[in-house]
DNA sequence: CCTGAATGGATAGCGGCACTCTCTACTATC
DNA sequence: GATAGTAGAGAGTGCCGCTATCCATTCAGG
């Protein structure tokens, strides 16, 4: 197909589909002529992908090439090839980090026994996640850090569901792939099943009466 | 105290403040002369607040702006300020809806008990999961709202974790700033344990040795 | 009382990002 | 041969979150 029906198919602007092959998240099409290129398939299920990692995901331009690359990466051990998806989808805020944070983080990798983490600065997720713990210090809420470990315990379940869905895929490509939806369009799902979770239990002990003093 | 120590406080350039009074993020100072403005420790609370809203929330400002006044309206139930808050705290994706993911989100409503949304659009949450749906077919992972029960369960242990932590605060006041910290910070906390579990669980399965034929 | 730094208030400018427009030279199709 | 579509590339756009500049005023130190 050309350039015309991948947009029609995909809904993605032609000039858009354009810009995605200059900034490299799109491979070229195969050259007919000078001016005439054939796409396929899988550029069409690629495009879509893109779409999802930044309407859904929220990814920027950047991070998609990035998690695209640990994609396509062929050399890897699949374990380290999840890593750097990982680190992709994973980009640090601009939060200085509080030490009393970074003492929560080690505290809590200590509680699971994960003693090898010592610099939190190393990786994206453990930055991301000492900079929620410093943010959140720094508003007053420093005790939020007791919610880490009941946390755990619900993203077990979760993980472990997370893992069963990425276990059907059968081809290495597939897995990683459904590793980075799984992840990306799941923080989503969760955001969004978390509040209305919130809001089921809010009505549930608030009610649409303002009585707070009912013993529970 | 002024502007500046304010800004020496939290660490926020005095533009960005004067910005923020003329967004109206913050309150003006108490003027006590023509050029000369007094802020206190609300202030700089709020100030922090906004901070965190933006760096680890990822809110716009026009998103905080909606937040904050959400916990500044006096006249509503908690429960309604509540909902508010969730609204404000959770933008509709630009994703248009899969019939068919619409269909998913009823049946999960359907499954659950709750039977009166009807309308999916109604919500921004609902319709941040049905547009997270879509985008999962899209991609060729309709399959994914099977993750929508076992997200649930793990949910519920959270939820309750959510509550028990909000439940520790006194004025209603601080009950709705702990909801939209414990629920915005506690998002990026939620995303980042979870990759570390997800991290955990693909090193115990997958190890360093790539053997993915070992039964489990 | 004088001087220099800081302040409130307002307007304009900037840098980054994700497109979107425009143009040229060509080609497929009717 | 007229028309529509295409590859490729550079410039332009719109929005967002600041940042810079300016002015009249005022505070703080000597």
């Amino acid at each position: 197909m050309r350039v015309g029906e991948l947009a029609k198919r995909s809904g993605v602007p032609v000039p858009t589909i354009k810009y995605y092959l200059r900034e490299g998240l799109l491979p070229a099409g195969v050259l007919t002529s000078p001016n005439q290129a054939h796409y396929d398939d899988e550029h069409l299920r690629r495009l879509r992908l893109v779409r999802a990692l930044v309407d859904v995901g929220g990814l920027s331009i950047a991070s998609v090439r990035e998690v695209l690359a640990a994609i396509d990466t062929r050399d890897e051990s699949l374990h380290n090839k999840l890593g750097a998806v990982q680190e992709a989808i994973s980009q640090p805020s601009p939060v200085e980090l509080d030490p009393l944070a970074i003492k929560d983080v080690q505290d809590f990798f200590a509680r699971h026994g994960q003693t090898e983490c010592v610099d939190v600065t190393e990786s994206n997720v453990t930055h991301m996640l000492a900079a929620a713990l410093s943010s959140a210090r720094s508003v007053g809420h420093d005790s939020i850090k007791e919610l880490l470990d009941p946390y755990l315990e619900g993203l077990k379940i979760i993980a472990r569901a997370d893992l069963d869905y990425v276990a059907q895929h059968r081809s290495p490509d597939d897995v990683i792939e459904a590793m980075v939806v799984g992840t990306l369009i799941g923080d989503t799902v969760l955001k969004a099943v978390r509040r209305l979770a919130h809001a089921q239990v809010s009505a549930e002990v608030l009610g649409d009466v303002p009585a707070p003093g009912r013993a529970d």
